[in-house]
DNA sequence: CGACGATTTGACTCTACTCAATGTGTGTGG
DNA sequence: CCACACACATTGAGTAGAGTCAAATCGTCG
């Protein structure tokens, strides 16, 4: 009998399009499935990395989702991304080989464990792989300078938008409704991200709610009209 | 007779340390150099890269400065980064083939100029080289994400502040001074990157003059305190 | 010298913060 | 299974920091 620890393979992965195996040919992607461990579940608040400790895994999301943060020199939290399905965690820790931040879990969360040695090992054998790996972090890289900008000129309200814009996107992007979605964050973890209070957002909340361009209804958001959010989001 | 164009070579340019090629050995460097050529300097306000335009170089710069920006939906400029001596330009291009930015040149500029093509295949013999360009995107990774949480949640003069630190630092590590410098961009420039006004910019510049933290004339700035404009960062 | 762009400074306004109180949901232990 | 506790969320009132608009000055380049 299997045991009860998921045993799907890269080959199966429902996000694998998103992973890094996503342009790597069967053979390729067997082998990539040979190095890769599947961890026991993460629960809610369990943290995946810690800042300073040494980099042995990358993590692939396959189900679930985290926060990644730092600590400033006054110990106060400063949230630096959400993880969802199909996203890699731990690039940070690539530069000298210690993580810079720490990862929690904000729910049950399922990943796959990604030995660097040898994922290394592997990319310098497959040039396909080691491209996909620049390709994604190159991606990751003009995605949060884009975002840096994006967000400073932006108002409350806007940046609000946005950030829900852009969950809808990569849940649709991972099979999943990208009109109707579950925070899995708290408001204030939103609100730290984007440089705004907890009242605030909580405030644009309910005024998107009340204008019918969102139904709230607690952690559950449910886009009403798609257009009034993008234009909200543009301005 | 030598042309005019430099003809400094990897083994022996002062940014060898910061750039692409810093963990080479002597033999590996020589490649390296083989590969790269100098291009004629960028005069004020020329574009290095246009976005959308296919990737054929990385650009490291020599000296001189440009800034990175993109155009919004309503073709307003949106700056993402400044880049100095010892800086690569053009990773972002990577992830598809094509650039996603502008780079405009903030005064006189020499490059380097290194051919995507060639230096993929360097890289696929060179597992320092690779490694290193890894650590360098991914320095740049997080770089970028702590950036936007640092500024995200802070007062207008911590932006500042810290802005001018990390300028400070740049330069010292690129050894010129770190005390004293010039602004190669504008106020314009400075605020659109930090979310800020002009107007808002140039007063806490004068703050800053008036408490004795800096002495600023025109483009020029010296830290007269440096420990004071660290606590200003901080908060 | 003249023109234009960049910078500074002032006055007023408004957005988003803080403080405060109340409401809602979740989870734990008796 | 219920009750209580605690974390999370909402809403209101007042305030302050940064934006906008406007005008004057400075600097640079032709």
């Amino acid at each position: 009998m299997a045991s009860l620890t998921s045993h799907i393979h890269c080959q199966d992965c429902s996000m694998s399009s998103l992973c890094i195996a996503q342009p790597l040919d069967n053979d390729s992607m067997v082998r990539l499935d040979t190095i890769i461990q599947r961890r026991k579940p993460l629960q809610k608040r369990d943290l995946l990395t810690t800042a300073g400790a040494p980099l042995q895994f990358l993590y692939a999301v396959r189900s679930g989702s985290l926060k990644t943060y730092t600590l400033d020199d006054k110990g106060v939290e400063q949230i630096i991304d959400f993880h969802l399905p199909g996203d890699l965690v731990g690039f940070d820790a690539l530069a000298d080989g210690h993580h810079r931040s720490f990862s929690q879990a904000l729910e049950t969360t399922m990943l796959c464990e990604i030995p660097v040695q040898s994922l290394d090992d592997l990319a310098s054998q497959m040039p396909t792989l080691r491209k996909q790996m620049m390709k994604l972090m190159s991606s990751e890289l003009f995605a949060s300078k884009q975002l840096l900008g994006d967000l400073n000129n932006r108002s409350a309200q806007q940046r609000l938008a946005h950030f829900l814009l852009t969950l809808s996107q990569r849940f649709a992007e991972r099979g999943l409704s990208g009109k109707s979605f579950r925070l899995t964050m708290t408001r204030a973890d939103i609100g730290n991200y984007l440089g705004l209070s907890v009242e605030t957002i909580s405030r644009i909340l309910s005024a998107l709610q009340t204008d019918g361009t969102l139904a709230v209804k607690n952690k559950l958001v449910e886009i009403r009209s798609l257009d009034q959010l993008n234009s909200l989001a543009g301005h």
